[in-house]
DNA sequence: CGACCTGTTGAACCAACTCAATTTAGGTGG
DNA sequence: CCACCTAAATTGAGTTGGTTCAACAGGTCG
């Protein structure tokens, strides 16, 4: 398999991320060693495994989820291209979540060994990892306060309104809005409600004019009224580093 | 106020912490700027704050939480001694959630403009901090699969052991239990239950005799068995790094 | 002593769940 | 192109876990 070189690493292209510095692509190129494809329904980190290896996400998308003792899921967030995973397993020695993919899936591939050196030398990545790290901290906590303080038709909407908003991010948005990668029994297992209640939650905004989802296309006829029911500001995100 | 030195802090009698190194040492002397006393009550750190200021926690507990627009507010974990706070100001610029002390506390504080350096000069005290950020993206973690997956007595089980948990690493454990700095209130609101709700379960996971909690002190007659019930492996947690 | 805060208990209600049946949409092979 | 199969989504009906409202008990503190 050829290997995409750092320097036309196609997330550059997409206004959301900072774009490298000569040197940073430089210290990229080194740093990783690999890409691999994963086909929709590959784990590409298993909970309780302790994995060599990190991955950015070039393409496609995949889910975050924990499995309990007995079986029951929990999705804890959603994936998307230029996501950073495995720090966990890189830091703490074990994941302790799995990612799946949901869809056909492309990867960089770094090896944890060398996460070391990306702080000893190169202490602006570094800082760019734990800035990263703290957004993700910020979505987690925000996602608690949705599981624990909003209703179903909040919940439906908060999670809609901000893969939308990713998704966007990205430039995937048309004027028939977005391709959505995630079935309603994904959304359902990250915002803690039965398939069956979600769908009717969902099916209650779209009577209400508030989004058209059909066939895997997701719009919003008006995207100031969902967002004011999710419980989020419209601006658009600052952009993020790349690693 | 007199500050204590770096080299008599308190933390580092407590053995869930790691020892500094004599040069760690010397930074962190270098990098404190200040200690604070914090009231019951007093906020630390507001949400939509711009702090220039990061703290440890050396003494007392504390909850963070989000306020949505509505009022409604979900506390998003609790804060303990050997905590690090600000890291999201510091990074992203500005806090999203605040930190309440429910008890007296004592804290360090460090400037965030010096943050930087600690990056560019002391790349194992930067490691350290993306470390306490990835063990904390795993708490939170397994928080949304509490909420998302977990019925109410399942839920208080897990909050009790895991805050037993951390205060017997912490060395607070005596033959009669822990002293518990939390209300039901707030167990309610980390839990999203209603606080009648929380009570009945309380005293129903006392009939089961699985817990005593009266007057501020908790104690578990078998804490396997509510660990269990919590879905928690009994394991004493690693030791962790002290910023 | 009164005021307040924390926690407990009862009763009525409702949001979300479960179980089960049905429809819709893709995908595959003849 | 149709027949068939499977996965995803929808709908109905009955149940339940947790909520709300309200009253009350126990401790603590000025």
């Amino acid at each position: 398999m050829q290997m995409t070189d750092c320097a036309a690493c196609p997330l550059q292209k997409r206004r959301m991320f900072l774009p490298f510095t000569p040197e940073e692509i430089a210290f990229m190129r080194a740093f990783k060693t690999g890409e691999a494809v994963v086909r929709p329904g590959e784990t590409l980190l298993a909970q309780g495994e302790r994995s060599e290896r990190l991955y950015t996400v070039l393409e496609g998308f995949a889910t975050r989820s924990i499995q309990l003792e007995d079986g029951r899921r929990q999705v804890v967030n959603f994936v998307f291209p230029g996501d950073f995973l495995g720090l966990q397993a890189g830091i703490m020695g074990e994941m302790r979540h799995s990612v799946q993919a949901t869809t056909p899936m492309r990867v960089c591939i770094f090896q944890r060994s060398r996460l070391w050196d990306l702080f000893r030398d190169k202490p602006d990545r570094a800082y760019d990892l734990t800035w990263l790290a703290a957004v993700e901290e910020h979505f987690l906590g925000e996602t608690i306060a949705t599981l624990g303080q909003r209703d179903a038709t909040e919940r439906v909407a908060w999670a809609l309104a901000r893969i939308w908003q990713r998704l966007s991010a990205l430039g995937e948005i048309t004027p028939d809005g977005v391709a959505l990668p995630f079935r309603q029994h994904e959304l359902a297992d990250a915002l803690g409600l039965s398939k069956v209640h979600t769908s009717r939650t969902v099916s209650q905004l779209r009577a209400l004019g508030l989004l058209v989802w059909r066939r895997g296309r997701l719009n919003m006829p008006d995207p100031a009224r969902l967002f004011a029911l999710a419980g989020l500001p419209m601006e658009r995100e600052e952009q993020r580093p790349l690693i």
